[in-house]
DNA sequence: CTTGACAGTGAACGAACGTTCACTATATAA
DNA sequence: TTATATAGTGAACGTTCGTTCACTGTCAAG
């Protein structure tokens, strides 16, 4: 098939320009476009660039200005474990997303905290792991949080009873903390991250 | 102190540009910052932006235009659960980093799958986790891998004892698996992600 | 065979951009 | 007190940017 071709180059143009934002920062400019994928004119970047738009690969903000639409995105959302390796027809329908979107809400409140210690393994938490932690949201029962109890820091899970709160570890090895003075909690953990490699 | 309202006025700015890159994606226009900054005179923001440059707030690519320096990295990384809540004055040391960066090493060969089923929970991998899989990298023994093994797949550890495979589950409940005709490794686990809220 | 949509060239233009120059006011240090 | 760096104003300038217009070649459908 003929479209195949076009579509490929298409699809490489937009691959040159995601490139180029994820290693600059920057959306490239007319020109800059025009080099990677080929042009001579700046017209037919002009109508490239609003082909982009049309089908969100770019946007425009309030001024004018290009921004990045979907190729901001890092990753492909796919299926499950056992729905397995997917094929490439279905890499297309896929929502791509930024870990940075995904797992940060409000960055001037949020940090993160490598583990030590083995008290919440049972929760899926290992040794090494980092949390993200939000300093600015308010904890609930069940949540995990980071707390200081007595002069000392630890993540637990916190459990409340009416006006009696409790810090659960997940690990059978350790005691649940009933603190005794006050009980400062620093942050919620609103995430989990563990890399391998 | 005078020097501290200049501080708090300079970290006042940055946090401005930063929040500008972090919503629209990209780089404030020298005038904008002026906006942002409150200065009548363009010269005033060429001189603030060159501070920054010196700062590594912001850099330069090789065409002169402005792109992120070191306000591009959405968290700040510090220390241990144990150190717990960091004080403003450590806060300042850290690093900043940007999850896409530190857990995606080739974008295009990488992609997102969510875990069901709790084969993997003895390894802290449990059901509703994203896990982020390489079909780059050449897998390894003792890697965590997503493979299909006779029509089926499934994420499992790779066990290779000189020709001989196995995948091993990390939950005594299943059984390790050893392939009767051929395995297919369609990628190596190299992160796992759990979200809270 | 024509008609129209698509993909691209080339030139022109105003606006916005980043840079530079000359000058002022306010602090800090000698 | 006199320098000297720091922080800012305001105007001017050349460059690059994104946009637009008129035109060409190519392919598919009527």
């Amino acid at each position: 098939m003929k479209s195949d071709m076009r579509e490929e180059r298409l699809r490489s143009r937009v691959r040159a320009i995601s490139g180029f934002y994820q290693e600059r920062g920057r959306m490239p400019s007319f020109s800059e476009i025009g080099e990677m994928a080929g042009f001579r004119s700046k017209n037919a970047v002009f109508k490239f660039v609003n082909k982009l738009e049309r089908l969100k690969v770019l946007e425009r903000d309030s001024k004018g200005r290009l921004i990045p639409g979907s190729i901001a995105a890092p990753v492909k959302m796919l299926g499950t474990v056992e729905a397995g390796f997917p094929s490439p027809a279905e890499e297309e329908l896929a929502d791509a997303l930024s870990f940075d979107d995904l797992l940060i809400q409000n960055r001037e409140s949020t940090f993160l905290l490598k583990v030590s210690g083995d008290s919440m393994s049972g929760a899926g938490i290992l040794p090494g792991d980092m949390v993200i932690v939000d300093k600015g949201q308010t904890p609930k029962s069940g949540d995990i949080v980071i707390a200081e109890v007595d002069g000392a820091w630890t993540m637990k899970y916190l459990g409340k009873k009416g006006e009696s709160v409790t810090l659960l570890p997940a690990n059978p090895k350790y005691q649940p903390i009933r603190p005794k003075n006050e009980l400062k909690i620093a942050g919620v953990v609103t995430a989990v991250v563990r890399k391998y490699r």
